[in-house]
DNA sequence: CGAGCGATTGATCGCCATCAAAGTGGGTGG
DNA sequence: CCACCCACTTTGATGGCGATCAATCGCTCG
């Protein structure tokens, strides 16, 4: 997961109306930002558009690298099963994002939708031909595996050294920069957990039970309330700034 | 820290015996290894060589990030502090590997220098203008930050989910794969560990005594024996892989 | 209204951290 | 060459955080 969506591109071409990505929600944040409007016709022309529920596999850790694709909506999840069953989740994909940074043959992840989404899918050796001769595509694939690096590392300090509150209030903050990036300030302050206490545990490195009680410890301490199960309302960011970095 | 060394460019072009980057014991290893003869004498040129001893540092983190190196011997350690001490070891770098896949301003973690090392040390800004006349350069970053991004997930894996010996397992057998790499088969398997218990314990998310204690069952178990205090030699190698799967 | 699944709350356990002490080895100076 | 020192490692005893086991709650849907 990143901590924050990547740049956007500096200047993202206009399209015409009846361009088959006009209209795209999230091309500015996507790869496709990058690219001139016959450019992107090329792109999306050598692809397909899918729209799937929540709860479907995209691909399974294990499987050959076949595809790459594009999130225009919903909420994906990479995660990876040991031969006991824990689980552990890499990340979270969110629209925009980017699924197929990898030079490997196999997927390392199981990618699975968290709730009803769309996607954008390439071959990858359609989309690799591609990238060859569309520089700037490459460059911006470099910018974002930088990033999804970046925030990887984050996460290996969590896992490696934070307890579990100082997890989970790391966990909420990355939320919500997220949720603040399209808009302006510090605004609303509640935040929306698409995924359930179980995604949220097996990506902190913890159980469904730590999370709840955490939880409940944050809203007794009233650095947050509950509002909803899947939305939590951040009442004092500095401490919850201050319990994050220990 | 990467599972196996980045793939070594396709064919790495030869050098005149008075080019500067003659008999450099890495080129193809690292990202030099795509430069033509005269672009890797004006790339070489870009930036300098420097000598370190060990327990140096080459950049703070939450420091401006105003160079790149490529390491040429030794070995660094990329870790991160919480304010009150805590330590996160994020990755060793190995001779051959870069350091510097980053789009951010400031270094997020700060890398010292385990055993005396030698490095090239270039300013960031025109390395970034070397490499955006240098499409192929690019590539191999791209290249670079997919494979740290994939071991940095696979670290995920083991800090969120594997308990303190499936760490340790993991952790030697990931040694034993680097070590096997310029060589062929499965000869020796006696793997340095250069580092010291420390390092290896703020890497694994774990305390030096319980690396100790581990590598004292792993030892029991005839699994491991300790050649001496950074050589281990691995015995069992079908048991160990057991023990890190879980 | 009841079934079923996810979330919460409670009681206990166990792995690894912490605190403490002894062992080891490499380097220095006498 | 050897004695000492200091840093690192190992080994031992105890404790705490989060896991595990278990029960209840609460919401959604049939």
């Amino acid at each position: 997961m990143q901590l924050r969506s990547f740049q956007e591109a500096a200047d993202v071409p206009p399209l015409e109306t009846d361009h088959p990505c006009f209209g795209c929600g999230v091309r500015r944040q996507a790869i496709c930002g990058v690219l001139e409007s016959d450019e992107l016709k090329e792109f999306r022309a050598s692809g397909a558009t899918m729209n799937l529920a929540g709860g479907e596999t995209l691909s399974f850790e294990g499987d050959p690298a076949d595809n790459v694709y594009n999130l225009t909506s919903g909420l994906l999840r990479l995660s990876k099963l040991l031969p006991d069953g824990r689980r552990q989740v890499a990340g979270f994909l969110h629209p925009g994002e980017f699924l197929g940074l990898t030079m490997e043959d196999d997927h390392a992840f199981t990618a699975e939708t968290i709730s009803a989404a769309a996607v954008c899918r390439f071959p990858r050796s359609r989309f690799d031909a591609f990238v060859e001769s569309h520089p700037h595509l490459e460059r911006r694939l470099y910018a974002l595996a930088a990033h999804e690096l970046a925030a990887s590392r984050q996460q290996i300090v969590l896992l490696g050294r934070k307890t579990a509150i100082e997890r989970l209030a790391s966990f909420l903050l990355m939320l919500a920069e997220r949720s603040e990036e399209g808009r302006g300030g510090t605004e609303s302050q509640v935040i929306r957990l698409p995924m359930s206490r179980t995604d949220i545990a097996d990506y902190l490195g913890l159980r469904i039970e730590t999370i709840s009680r955490e939880l409940g410890q944050l809203k007794a301490a009233r650095v947050v309330r509950l509002v909803s199960t899947h939305e939590i309302e951040i009442l004092d960011r500095r401490r919850l700034e201050g319990i994050a970095e220990g």
